[in-house]
RNA sequence: GCCCUCGUAGCUCAGGGGAUAGAGCAACCGCCUCCUAAGCGGUAGGUCGCAGGUUCGAAUCCUGCCGAGGGCACCA
């Protein structure tokens, strides 16, 4: 690749002028401002000062030694500003990127080896089942899903998970709601009035229990959470139960093991684990309450037998929860309970998702105002909705003017996107209605791209590996959505001024332009794929 | 009080050590005899919350302050 063979330049002449210390690598990057040149390095700004050199001077010597004897595709090497060594290329560079692109394919091109094969469990949305999904707590399903298929093609074994809260006090508040509404009564303080509770209570026909009554109503929302979720395209590959933990022997023997840790102990009834020891603010922690509070585990113990459970008795290598930012105090706890089981904390990974809001202002079950999730996807559709939550980093905390998104639907930069697959579509077809068959790559003079919107597109093209392993490693998979729409924005620069087949473009101008086309879409096809958007053949 | 995230164009957000800070929307002006105008080009719009510090270089890192949101249960 040609930042690595940049790079290997620019070390063998550091080692040949005998710069001491010589730097632990090379940076080289490509410059904002095109006047830089198509690469540079600050190498020289970076090593001098240790090495008892003038930044300037040293930049001047590494320029002069490779002009002297060019690197592939470099066509000059100057100094400016402080000590930036700059490159000039020649275009051949970038056509060596579209041969790169079309020969892996949407397949093989920017697949990152990160992961290695690595197992990790992303766990994700994970809402309680007392209601539908609505926009706010749905808001980062959307992230999970599209972290799960960047770090798949990052080379992870990725699982994703929901954790079922099918069990306590809030089932019991849902069966309370069910009852009451059976009995033709308001649901009683602090419970949940929604339709969809009087939808429940029509259906059942379960003894006077609350907590019969509470599953049988979260098996039923839990089948509406579901199929909203599918209808985002997200799939889980486990459900998992919360109630499957805490009635089986999971808690008692984790319990067990942390009394082997030696930070549990005994006071006013209850019996606590000492967190502080593994960086827990709160220093101690209930995990089974007093007599007098019932004598049950907390819910910490059971989230606590339930990390255990993905990481001890699962075994994944890593797992990654995707919470809310309002479970913030969850996080040094569970992380101090994990590692007192001995297992390394490291393995555990909390992302926290900031709080979106509406412009129309708060939202939220018991202020009658929240919007479902569903109901949105039905508005503006599926692939919108993802498109609209990718487009800022979850520690934003997003607002969304709901009306306008509504209004502004057509205008929506997913159709942007989207767009620019159709017109690429509409080319290949275009050239198969005039019987034009795209030579194989090797035989075509790729040389004759030298619009500087040709150019663009490629540059862009050429990040698309960085970004995938960008958004992996930062789990950031909006830096794809950055991506995708440059990208989108290049092909309709390149659509717009140079095309592909007319009676002014030369037969061989058409081949290198249908391969550039087609490089595109490889780009398109794979960050749709990754953000979980689908790429049509036509709008 | 303590902890986390954020403060960038009128609005919503990218950029998170490099050289002249970007996009979309909103406003204004242009562009289809030709592969879908759901497009392209242009104009206007900024003291990157404030103040220090580190650095050759700070919107970016550190500290403090101001502002917004979230969190600090024998609830889940």
């Amino acid at each position: 690749m040609i930042r690595d063979a940049l790079a290997d330049s620019v070390l063998t002449t550091l080692r040949t002028l005998e710069i001491d210390p010589l730097p632990d690598s090379v940076h080289l990057e490509r410059p904002a401002n095109r006047e830089h040149g198509d690469w540079s390095t600050n190498v020289a700004l970076a090593t001098a000062k240790k090495a008892g050199w003038n930044p300037r001077e040293l930049a001047g010597r590494i320029a002069e030694m490779l002009n002297a004897d060019l690197p592939a595709h470099v066509t000059g090497v100057e100094i400016a500003g402080p000590g930036f060594v700059n490159f000039r290329l020649h275009d051949t560079w970038l056509h060596e990127v579209l041969a790169e692109v079309v020969t892996a394919g949407t397949t093989d091109y920017a697949r990152p080896h990160i992961g290695d094969g690595e197992t990790v469990q992303i766990e994700f949305v994970s809402a309680n089942p007392t209601g539908p999904l609505h926009v706010g707590n749905g808001w980062w399903c959307a992230y999970g899903d599209a972290l799960a298929r960047v770090m798949t093609r990052s080379g992870y074994a990725v699982s994703r998970e929901y954790y079922v809260n099918d069990t306590g006090g809030q089932i019991r508040k849902l069966g309370d709601s069910v009852l009451a509404r059976r009995r033709g009564e308001d649901v009683p303080e602090g419970g949940y009035p929604g339709d969809y509770v009087a939808d429940v209570a029509r259906r059942y026909d379960g003894p006077e229990d609350a907590t019969d009554a509470g599953r049988f109503a979260a098996d039923l929302i839990l089948v509406d959470i579901r199929e909203t979720l599918e209808s985002l395209g997200i799939v889980f590959d486990e459900w998992f139960s919360q109630a499957s933990i805490e009635e089986s022997e999971a808690v008692e023997s984790t319990f067990q093991q942390l009394r082997a840790s030696g930070l549990v102990f005994e006071r006013d009834g209850a019996t606590w684990l000492r967190t502080a020891d593994h960086g827990d603010p709160r220093e101690e922690r209930v995990i089974k309450k007093s007599a007098a509070e019932g004598g049950d585990y907390t819910y910490l113990a059971g989230d606590i037998a339930y990390h255990r459970n993905k990481l001890e008795i699962r075994g994944f290598d890593h797992a990654i929860n995707i919470w809310g930012a309002d479970h913030h105090g969850q996080v040094a706890s569970l992380r101090a309970g994990v590692a007192a089981l001995g297992i390394d904390p490291a393995r555990l990974e909390i992302r926290l998702g900031q709080m979106m809001s509406l412009a129309s202002g708060r939202m939220g079950k018991r202020l009658g105002n929240a919007v479902d999730l569903s109901e949105l996807i039905a508005d503006i559709g599926a692939d919108a909705t993802r498109f609209l939550s990718l487009t800022t980093s979850i520690d934003q905390s997003a607002t969304v003017d709901l009306d306008q998104v509504r209004s502004a639907t057509m205008e929506n930069p997913v159709f942007y996107v989207q767009y620019a697959h159709a017109r690429i579509c509409s080319i290949n077809k275009k050239a198969a209605d005039l019987g034009v068959e795209r030579a194989p790559i090797d035989e075509v003079d790729l040389s004759l791209l030298t619009h500087e919107r040709e150019l663009d597109l490629l540059r862009t093209l050429f990040e698309l590996p960085d970004v995938v392993t960008a958004a992996c490693v930062d789990r950031a998979p909006h830096k794809v959505t950055v991506w995708v729409r440059e990208l989108a924005g290049r092909f309709h620069g390149f659509y717009h001024d140079c095309y592909v087949m007319g009676d002014d473009v030369p037969p061989e101008l058409t081949q290198a332009r249908l391969w550039l086309a087609e490089a595109s879409r490889v780009g398109l096809v794979v960050g749709l794929d990754l953000l979980g958007v689908s790429a049509p053949e036509e709008m």
